[in-house]
RNA sequence: GGUGUGGUAGUUCAGCUGGUUAGAAUGCCUGCCUGUCACGCAGGAGGUCGCGGGUUCGAGUCCCGUCCAUACCGCCA
């Protein structure tokens, strides 16, 4: 027997057992006479001790150990003359009869402990050592007891989780495929399924009517921290239900999992925003409502004084920052520039300051008196002490602009605390999304969502308004899950697809699949999706998924640790019919 | 595909307007130390400054290219 108890078991009240235990060497102390050895499992911590009395072999042991040794140690569990509050078997330690080392190890290339001094790319290529640090065992026991939650709730609501296929064909639509050669048909392609959108549809058709699968997906575009190439959602389906079946369920999910997981009560209904409030009031999709400072629109006020910034714009908006009236020119200017930066893109950044004295001051001072500023700093809410920032210019842009800085903002001012949680639904998004590179429209969400049933004569006539029957669940300005209620008659499916500019053929081709099975009796449908280590992630605290994957890509898809992906022999590809080439380098 | 940031000891980093032998901390090795738990003390080893080219009397430092990493934009139904 290797060991008899774990290393995080042990108390005061086992002191006098025998026991034995076994785990990797995390320091050595060598006090001359005496060394003390923590000895580390993904339990925990225990402290070993040899004296002078101890036995020459085991001495002999402890001097020759160094970190990372896996070392079994029988001994009796003492209690210590200086006990160590900070740990949990810190009033106890081994006074050790037996020491052996199972494996030796060489010096890890950074240590493993909770702060860790190796860098990301280090610690990714040895991602078995990091693995074994305690935020990494953390965010793995988290990810599991998800996992475990996730498949409680949703059983005992009836919900069946079955697998679907990782080996289906490409689509069009949406990201690119990841794909897969087949040997045995020359020429021809699997691809890896981005989500299994149409396998749920399917399963619903054949009547299995509350379906999940906590399922890995895959993406073919680029990587950002928290975007990987491969990744989980939980994916689930139900028949016979509207939006609001859908939503109350699955916030009994989301409420389920805050509840179960991380001790967080949300006790109360989950606001409702709709697409067009959330873009108005927070320039986003994904409004991070767990702080006010909503944008408000200055078109109107602000047009016709021959400031040819505002007048010429399509948009004016502002945000109130509170407490920024001390902000200094320096300031001021560094925030301009962040705004102007290609990825925000707004042309410039207008301020109006509020004093605590009620006067004000700001950079259009030439075309406004202090009682249209002051009109306008009621209308955003701007107190005394606060200073207004105003971004003008198309409106998407702009709104875009006024989110981002909303948000920068916010950081800045602490107002985006990691352990306060707001959680919401958007609703009522576009249905489609016109492209002006391509000339035609794009699903917003996928082309099996429905759109609104007071919406659906529009489709003739107006596509760009029509509503979908869509929601994504967001928390913290972080979008966690999406889905809609979808499409399940055929008539209307082929319609949709032919808004999307596909030709009645290809829509056969590519979705005839889907598009027979309706024709066989489709229940009314809808679902969800949740990114699984998105909300993680979120859980645990972290900007990026990759410590809630064990075994994360890095920014460029590459597994730095096994090396892939990597070439693969002139005989395989030869199998495979598959010939490369490739582009000529400079 | 684009923009920014970074690449110097095993590791994390400092190294200014170019200047003589490239530093710190930590880790590692050796010795000392009976209550440590970030142990302490003394000593030691450890560097192709990512790579290639250029400017210069002289380049870790400036310029060009390139590779790698990373954050973001595009992209992600």
């Amino acid at each position: 027997m290797y060991r008899t108890h774990t290393c995080g078991q042990l108390r005061l009240s086992d002191a006098g057992k025998t026991v034995t235990l076994a785990g990797w060497v995390q320091k050595v102390r060598n006090l001359g006479a005496m060394t003390f050895i923590d000895l580390r499992d993904r339990y925990g911590i225990t402290q070993i001790v040899v004296e002078e009395h101890s036995a020459d072999d085991i001495k002999a042991v402890a001097a020759e150990i160094g970190r990372e040794y896996v070392l079994q140690v029988v001994g009796k569990v003492i209690e210590r003359s200086s006990k160590n509050p900070k740990m949990p078997t810190g009033d106890i330690e081994i006074a050790a009869t037996t020491l052996k080392v199972l494996n030796v190890s060489q010096t890890p290339p950074f240590t493993i402990e909770d702060n860790s001094d190796g860098g990301d790319e280090l610690r990714m290529k040895y991602r078995y050592l990091d693995l074994r640090r305690g935020p990494l065992q953390r965010a793995m026991i988290l990810r599991h007891e998800m996992a475990q939650r996730i498949r409680e709730y949703l059983s005992r609501k009836c919900f069946l989780e079955i697998e679907t296929p990782y080996m289906i064909g490409s689509t069009p639509e949406g990201a690119r495929d990841f794909v897969v050669p087949s040997r045995m048909n020359p020429g021809e392609f699997y691809a890896l399924p981005q989500s299994p959108q149409t396998f749920k549809q399917l399963l619903m058709v054949a009547g299995y009517d509350r379906y999940f699968q906590i399922v890995r997906c895959f993406r073919d575009e680029d990587l950002r921290a928290d975007r990987q190439p491969e990744f989980t959602q939980i994916d689930c389906e139900m028949s016979f239900v509207e939006r609001d079946d859908i939503l109350e369920i699955f916030e009994g999910l989301a409420k389920y999992l805050f509840k179960e997981t991380i001790g967080v009560d949300i006790n109360y209904d989950l606001p409702r925003m709709p697409w067009s409030e959330a873009m108005a009031k927070y320039g986003s999709d994904k409004p991070d409502i767990r702080f006010g400072m909503e944008i408000c629109e200055l078109t109107a006020d602000a047009q016709g004084h021959n400031f040819v910034v505002f007048d010429s714009a399509e948009y004016v908006g502002a945000i109130a920052a509170e407490g920024c009236a001390s902000y200094t020119r320096k300031q001021i200017d560094e925030l301009t520039e962040w705004v102007k930066r290609p990825q925000i893109g707004a042309k410039g950044l207008v301020w109006v300051r509020f004093e605590q004295d009620g006067n004000v001051k700001s950079s259009v001072d030439k075309f406004f008196s202090s009682d249209d500023l002051k009109a306008w700093g009621d209308k955003c809410g701007a107190k005394p002490g606060d200073m207004m920032f105003i971004i003008a210019g198309g409106r998407k842009n702009s709104l875009n602009a006024l989110g981002e800085l909303r948000l920068e903002l916010g950081e800045r001012l602490g107002l985006r605390d990691r352990t306060k949680f707001a959680p919401l639904w958007v609703v009522d998004f576009p249905l489609l999304e016109w492209d002006d590179e391509s000339g035609r429209f794009f699903a917003m969400h996928h082309p099996f969502t429905s759109p609104m049933k007071e919406d659906e004569g529009l489709l003739d006539t107006d596509p760009g308004k029509v509503r979908a029957n869509a929601y994504d669940f967001v928390v913290n300005g972080v979008e966690v899950g999406g889905g809609s209620i979808r499409i399940f008659d055929s008539n209307l499916q082929a319609k949709m697809f032919s808004l999307l500019g596909f030709t009645p053929e290809e829509a056969q081709k590519q979705f005839g699949f889907l598009m027979n099975a309706f024709k066989f009796g489709a229940p009314p449908h809808g679902g969800i999706a949740f990114g699984f280590d998105r909300w993680c992630s979120l859980f645990g605290g972290a900007d990026s998924i990759r410590d809630y994957i064990a075994f994360p890509k890095n920014n460029s898809g590459r597994d730095v640790m096994i090396d892939a992906p990597s070439t693969i022999s002139e005989a395989q590809l030869k199998e495979l019919n598959l010939k490369i080439e490739l582009p000529e380098t400079k």
